[in-house]
DNA sequence: TATTGTTATACTCTATAACTATA
DNA sequence: TATAGTTATAGAGTATAACAATA
């Protein structure tokens, strides 16, 4: 990049950058649905269940990057607040679906309305088409490195 | 974006994919520097270290993002290997300055080849100069929201 | 016997707050 | 009195593993 190597570069780069970036993205969209009492991985879980309903909790935790005995107090919540619900599958009694009600799709409504605003303040040093141009760029790194679209591992296996 | 208006469209945007290859940048970069046995945290030290050594302790936390109950058996353990060492200032002997030891050079030197090594992985997928535009976007956003170049604060504020 | 969901437990991690030494 | 560094401790959060129901 530079014309002369300087002795030690390190955080100048992109990988940098984008785990900086990464953590105030979250971190502003968790402050953005504060309002809402969820927080991300929950948000996470109702955005899951909306794409694709009727899941079993296990592979919704494995999505997640959580073990199943986390998963079920987690859901619990959600449930108690009735945003979700369990259904048994009859054909496999052992399965719990999980589904979204009626609240649940309008307070997910609310989530996205959030998630734009705080995305809005993240990208307002950006003009339209450079925005356009860094979602291509990041879609490119998330596809070529095995990225689900719309499924966020979480922290699971980063050490401290 | 799009022509019509989807009835919920959330993580298709650029904060979801910041989140995302966040988290996957900072796992990435951590398994590059497992052989040398050092944490993402501990990596940032050496290397704010190197930037502007005999800082003291507080300062030194407090970028991190963590108490200084927690920073001092973080210290100690680099202590202990001797990556770092902690002088007395003589003026006021309240302060411990954090200095890299010729070790710790050494060893930052092999991190940032680690770390260089990981960003060409994530970054494969991209043209030399569609990195560089991806790195000056990601630069104007870390700008205008305020962070710090080379300070990673960590992930203490984000909800679970 | 294998798998889903659940519960129990032991362990790690963390922040809070006391404590010391210096100022 | 105030601050840097340290230590102690109590609480939260977590994974591991045992368990019950179903296949």
């Amino acid at each position: 990049m530079g014309k002369k190597q300087e002795p030690h570069r390190l955080p100048s780069g992109v990988g940098f950058l984008l785990a900086q970036l990464g953590t105030h993205a979250a971190a502003t969209f968790a402050s953005s649905i504060e309002d809402l009492e969820l927080t991300p991985p929950q948000a996470g879980l109702l955005w899951m269940l909306a794409r694709k309903p009727g899941r079993s909790q296990r592979e919704l935790a494995d999505d997640l990057g959580m073990p199943p005995s986390r998963f079920v107090p987690f859901a619990d919540k959600l449930e108690e607040r009735g945003l979700i619900e369990r259904r048994r599958n009859p054909d496999d009694r052992r399965l719990h679906a999980l589904h979204l009600t009626e609240q649940g799709s309008e307070v997910l409504g609310k989530l996205g309305a959030a998630a734009r605003r705080s995305e809005d303040v993240l990208c307002r040093a950006l003009a339209d088409d450079e925005r356009e141009q860094l979602a291509a760029l990041l879609g490119r790194i998330a596809s070529d490195q095995g990225l689900s679209p719309g499924v966020h591992p979480g922290y699971k296996s980063v050490r401290t």
